[in-house]
RNA sequence: GGAGAGGUGGCUGAGUGGUCGAAAGCGGCGGUCUUGAAAACCGUUGAGGGUUCAUAGCCCUCCGGGGGUUCGAAUCCCUCCCUCUCCGCCA
């Protein structure tokens, strides 16, 4: 959600930032509607304290048992004219709410221009894609050949976009849940959440799904939504708060199941477990102060980039251009791990500085500390979020990557302690 | 699911139709005292919005959300959400 006084104060600003994503002036509109919204308002108040002055010697006069009718007369003279400003103040107000509550966030100003992801550009990249003296296959001939992920059963029981791993690929995706919630609560200072998994419309429009991005969530028949990222519920563990300076960052982990409709995406990776209705995410969130949000973009990443350097998997980082950074964020990285079966590096986190668009949304602010001078008040907090990693496409990458002739599996010594010591998945096992 | 009790400022908690944005305490901030700190004492301290050059004044709103009654609502009514207690069910 954007500050209207900035759009007030620098329409052209405001209508150039949208224009870089794609989005028609509306400066002008909201400019429009929000003085429209104004000059009811002051209308509205303007009666109310007519109102209220008259209510207040209604009050004295009759608390001396004096006659007071001429005065309620008036009061009732007025209502009408009181009731339509107010009417008006309200539907104008509206207005301006949802056509605001649908507008992106204003990228960041070292965002590269772009359509799509093929204009994203490449920060950095990490390790050598190994050489095979084989042709590498994907994870899912190999997950089947193992005889431990099952795609027919779980269609037949959940329909396409499932999965069932077994065994000791059931194990390893634990395996790399717990590993990824270690290393982000003991060595970066992550708070571990459990979180709710089911959510209300309020905390969806919060950090930005709703209400433009209904249809690629899964809802309960009683109105509840299933959470399509853990983003959603540590986010909102801010909102309606007002925070002390002194006590951000706050930085909250969960590893939770994650559901989404993929309805955009029918014919996009139906073969194996890259794009499913449920899977596992290890998310980041930091609810932080403005002055230093960047600055934790940048840790967050590296939080999420050092999971992958552990389990020995080459990735590269982009900086999203402005056609695929999304709704909520002002910039975006992904980091992209190399997959061998697929021969080409696929998104395995996505880490996003919002600003302050999703705090105004949900109302997470803090209240500065000492030397501030005059600066009192409330000021909106920065918001971050991030994959750290994502656990199914994790499980994937450890696959491919450590894939020998024979199918079996040599897993990364990161993970052997979480799995019993074990090195190597193979058929027999 | 059934029955009941509640939701008040950063926190605890008074207030049942007018002078209540709201007592008191805690916390915070400023000061006195002190070499310094603590204690004690004094003062101060909510949020959002409109108007405005103004983070000065003035005004409006806000006592869980929404709607209603009334000249006037934190106080009365309706509704939704949430919390707690007992019963039932249950991982």
């Amino acid at each position: 959600m954007h500050d209207i006084r900035w759009i007030r104060d620098d329409p052209e600003a405001f209508d150039a930032a949208m224009a870089r994503r794609g989005v028609e002036p509306l400066s002008a509109r909201v400019i429009e509607m929000d003085a429209k919204r104004r000059e009811a308002q002051t209308e509205a108040q303007e009666l109310q304290t007519r109102r209220n002055e008259l209510s207040k010697r209604i009050g004295q006069l009759k608390s001396k048992g004096e006659d007071a009718q001429a005065l309620m007369d008036e009061v009732a003279a007025g209502k009408d004219a009181q009731a339509a400003a107010e009417a008006a103040a309200k539907e104008a107000g509206d207005q301006v709410d949802e056509l605001l509550s649908g507008i992106p966030n204003a990228l960041d100003a070292d965002v590269p221009d772009g359509a799509d992801e093929d204009d994203n550009r490449e920060l950095r990249a990490w390790g050598e894609p190994r050489q095979f003296d084989f042709d590498p296959k994907e994870h899912d001939d190999l997950g089947e050949a193992l005889g431990l992920m099952d795609f027919e059963r779980a269609a037949g029981m959940s329909g396409a976009r499932f999965v069932i791993l077994t065994g000791a690929l059931a194990r390893l995706e634990r395996a790399i849940g717990d590993f990824m919630l270690d290393i982000q609560t003991q060595e970066f200072g992550y708070t571990e959440v459990s979180p709710p998994l089911l959510v209300r419309d309020h905390a969806l429009f919060g950090t930005g799904q709703l209400p433009k991005f209904g249809d690629d969530l899964f809802k309960t028949d009683e109105g509840r939504w299933m959470i399509p990222t853990a983003e959603v519920p540590l986010t909102n563990m801010a909102a309606g708060e007002i925070l002390d300076e002194e006590d951000l960052p706050l930085r909250y982990t969960a590893r939770t199941p994650c559901f989404r409709s993929e309805a955009g995406a029918s014919g996009k990776d139906t073969k194996g477990m890259i794009r499913q209705h449920q899977f596992t995410k290890v998310e980041l969130v930091s609810i932080a102060h403005p002055d230093k949000s960047a600055e934790e973009h940048e840790r967050m990443t590296e939080c999420a980039e050092a999971i992958l350097r552990r389990l020995e998997l080459p990735y590269r980082t982009m900086v999203l251009c402005s056609g695929d950074t999304g709704f909520s964020a002002r910039k975006t990285y992904d980091i992209e791990v190399w997959l061998p079966g697929q021969g080409r590096y696929r998104e395995i986190s996505s880490c996003s500085n919002c600003g302050d668009f999703q705090a105004r949304r949900m109302k997470a602010r803090y209240r500065p500390g000492e030397g501030q001078g005059k600066n009192k008040g409330t000021w909106f907090v920065h918001t971050l979020n991030g994959s750290g990693l994502a656990v199914g496409r994790t499980l994937i990458a450890v696959m491919e990557n450590g894939q020998r002739k024979d199918g079996s599996i040599v897993l990364p010594q990161a993970l052997q302690p979480y799995m019993n010591g074990r090195e190597v998945l193979s058929p027999d096992a």
